[in-house]
DNA sequence: TTAGGGTTAG
């Protein structure tokens, strides 16, 4: 039997009276019935179609209503157009949902109509003008609203308690109350849910003497033992920021309910009352209140935020008394739980006794890998749920983004963005953001330029990620000409914004700008500079070799010099081989972390160079005796999807002369297994799990301008390009590029090494 | 009616 496929995707029996899809409606004196959905049964309906009048055109108004669920406006008006020509009447039961589909389309012009036409046939009834009215609100038409509800003849309290609802829904309290009390004077009764409604709305402190008043009104009208009402004015309370008020509130409820309580735990967390959340839900389970999905959320992040593992784990163990830890509202919150302890192992066992995962399950489950620096984990587990059809989100990606970031991924980064776009998961602004540190960190600042372009309206982090993206690649000049332009913009720079800045200014030995960034922070910007701003100022100056300015920044500090203060002042040391002030740093450095590996390296070899050997062969003891060595170099390089890993032998290279070193450095044989194995116009990437130094710096960009090659080298700190199209001749080598650009220290600021690590043998 | 995730640096 043949058939044919109708707009719908139905298939219809060739029997039927079908006419094709696009048909132009004839003049027969049936109507167009081929998109009638499946669901609308012909079968009781056939054997009538051709009787007279159709039981005054059922079927055909079952298939108005069928098109009007659809919310198949044009389908509807063609429709009744036809039905029109053969004086088929539109059925009142059909007219709540022509209102239903214009309320839900926003369609107010067809929904007036609708009502004009209604109104010409006098075909009205309550019931009807309540979904007429509903239309109104829905179509966000108050005036057209309130002009009907004063026109209706037959309103009552659900008619009121639409418009009302329907100000609270859009945040018009006054409103909302004006016309409560309109409704009061005209001696309409209210009921419990027109004022739980208005309730729910009050969700500012602002609006906490109106809420009173209410409240006060409930209780004279009778209205406040009601269960839903306390648990909505204690909720309230906490809205408008009255935690007394919504203590009191829940104390007084005659059965405490988990809505009112999570609902108070909320308001205490948000108040970082969170010892007052766990006391409450202690009470809770002594009290013997019954627990809902919700509560083990806030409840959980309370012993987060206080790093109470102690309690969190007793909470645990209580759910696995009763059962509860495969359920996903519980297993969730206590994977979420142990990642913000850094507790990964347990974590990763809450997650697999979860029954049933979702995407936040998978999602805190995601970020805990990404958390504990499994990168390649993380990566692994999204392929895994992309090819098992799990429902993914945008935090998911947004996560997804910063573990190829941190692997340096760009072709799983560049997959997974093309994924995103295509299932609508980039997340606005933080997804997107996210993106342009994973270009940058790959090594493609071109493409984070592009991602950055994308944004319809970048915020303050979107400005600070492309900025630090070009700092990140040595590129100041652009960094500083995007503040400027982020400035004209509008948008404000945050304490972020001036750390990317101060960094771009030490990679480019921008000392001046430097200076007057951290000068101008607080008076222009009002953005007061922490620690780390300083910290920064005393890495340009140290990179700069003003080793004194640097060391003064430290001993005016309006803070306490922390670890990385001295750590930026000894790279600056190396780099100026001044054993003088690196003595002073290095003492407060093993002060502050005495198996800083680095620091005793750095130290031997300034000693070594002065000729110091009775103080150099001290420095090697106390590294012999701490156990410590020198963490092992790793370069290594994808071709055709393999990792290639090169590693100089240590026992080589270790404590011996620069000179001797050179030809050692491991990314150096990376670059060259590149330049053999890669086609000619290919850019090659190559990553070091620990800082090149500057010769290996110097020697990149010579092999760039002889191969013509562009090669891209991300070591621990920074990521370098080396363009030949940067550079016109030998002789501009030292003028393009200022000596203290990335990569110039052995040591750098002394960041650790959180973002690369060395792939798997 | 009550909740939980994320972005920008070294």
């Amino acid at each position: 039997m043949s058939s044919i496929t109708c707009d719908c995707g139905v298939l219809l029996s060739n029997s039927s009276p079908v006419v094709v899809a696009n048909h132009k409606i004839n003049d027969n004196k049936h109507i167009n019935f081929a998109q009638i959905p499946s669901w609308v049964s012909l079968k009781s309906s056939h054997s009538s179609l051709r009787t007279h009048q159709n039981q005054q055109g059922l079927v055909e108004n079952l298939h108005l209503i069928s098109l009007a669920k659809q919310g198949k406006l044009t389908k509807v008006q063609e429709f009744i157009t036809s039905m029109d020509k053969e004086a088929i009447p539109i059925h009142p039961r059909s007219y709540e949902y022509l209102f239903k589909m214009c309320g839900a389309l926003g369609a107010l012009s067809d929904g007036k109509l609708f009502h004009k036409r209604l109104q010409i046939m006098a075909e009205s009834n309550k019931y009807i003008d309540n979904c007429i009215l509903q239309m109104y609100c829905d179509c966000k038409s108050f005036t057209a609203a309130e002009i009907f509800l004063d026109e209706m003849d037959d309103r009552d309290l659900f008619s009121w308690a639409t418009v009302i609802s329907a100000y609270t829904k859009e945040g018009c309290v006054d409103e909302a109350v004006r016309l409560l009390v309109r409704m009061l004077r005209f001696g309409i009764i209210p009921n419990s849910s027109i004022f739980s409604t208005l309730i729910t709305s009050f969700a500012d402190p602002s609006m906490l003497d109106l809420g009173k008043q209410i409240h006060s009104q409930l209780i004279r009208v009778g209205f406040s033992a009601d269960d839903s009402i306390e648990t909505s004015i204690s909720n309230m309370y906490v809205k408008c920021g009255w935690l007394y008020g919504a203590e009191v509130a829940t104390n007084n409820m005659t059965r405490k309910n988990a809505v009112a309580c999570t609902g108070l735990m909320v308001g205490y967390t948000q108040a970082a009352r969170h010892r007052d959340a766990l006391l409450l839900f202690s009470r809770m389970i002594s009290e013997g209140v019954e627990l809902d999905e919700f509560v083990f959320s806030i409840v959980l992040k309370a012993c987060a935020v206080l790093g109470d593992l102690h309690t969190g784990r007793k909470i645990h163990n209580f759910c696995v008394k009763h059962g509860l830890e495969s359920e996903v509202s519980v297993g969730t919150p206590l994977v979420d739980f142990y990642v913000k302890c850094a507790r990964f192992e347990d974590a990763r066992q809450a997650f697999e006794s979860i029954r049933e995962p979702n995407d936040f399950s998978w999602s805190a489950l995601i970020a805990g890998y990404c958390q504990s620096g499994r990168f390649d984990r993380a990566l692994e587990v999204f392929k895994t749920i992309r090819s098992k059809e799990v429902l993914l989100n945008p935090f998911i990606y947004t996560n997804i983004f910063q573990a190829c970031s941190a692997a340096s991924d760009l072709i799983s980064g560049a997959q997974v963005h093309a994924d995103a776009i295509k299932k609508g998961l980039v997340a606005y602004l933080s997804g997107e953001s996210a993106m342009i540190t994973m270009y940058s960190k790959c090594g493609k600042v071109d493409y984070a330029h592009q991602a950055f372009f994308t944004i319809e309206k970048p915020d303050a982090v979107a400005w600070t990620a492309i900025i630090c993206a070009h700092a990140y690649h040595g590129k100041a000049s652009e960094a500083l000409r995007l503040f400027k332009e982020m400035q004209r913009s509008g948008v404000r720079p945050n304490a972020v914004t001036f750390i990317g800045l101060l960094n771009a200014c030490s990679h480019s030995g921008l000392v001046k700008e430097g200076k007057q960034f951290l000068d101008s922070m607080n008076d222009k910007y009002g953005v007061n500079p922490t620690i780390d701003h300083y910290n920064c100022m005393i890495d340009v100056y140290s990179r700069a070799g003003l080793l004194q300015e640097a060391l003064e920044v430290i001993r005016s500090l309006p803070f306490e010099p922390d670890l990385m203060s001295w750590k930026s002042l000894l790279g600056g040391c190396w780099s100026s081989r001044n054993l003088e002030i690196a003595m002073i740093a290095a003492d407060n450095i093993f002060r502050l972390d005495p198996l800083d590996s680095a620091t005793y390296v750095i130290m031997f070899n300034l000693y070594a160079l002065a000729g110091k050997w009775d103080e150099a062969a001290q420095v090697r003891k106390m590294m012999a005796e701490r156990n410590l060595r020198k963490e092992v170099s790793c370069s290594w390089i994808i071709v055709k999807g393999k990792v290639h890993r090169f590693v100089v032998d240590d026992a080589l290279c270790y404590f011996r002369e620069r000179k001797e070193q050179l030809l050692d450095h491991s990314e150096r044989l990376a670059i060259a297994y590149g330049l053999i194995c890669t086609p000619a116009e290919t850019p090659i990437m190559v990553f070091k799990n620990t800082r090149s130094c500057k010769d290996c710096h110097d020697f990149a960009k010579r092999v760039s301008i002889v191969t013509g090659r562009e090669l891209v080298v991300r070591d621990a700190n920074s990521t370098a390009d080396f363009n030949p199209a940067l550079y016109t001749s030998i002789a501009s080598l030292h003028t393009e590029c200022h000596p203290s650009s990335p990569m110039s220290h052995v040591v750098g600021n002394g960041a650790t090494c959180k973002a690369l690590f060395p792939p798997r043998l």
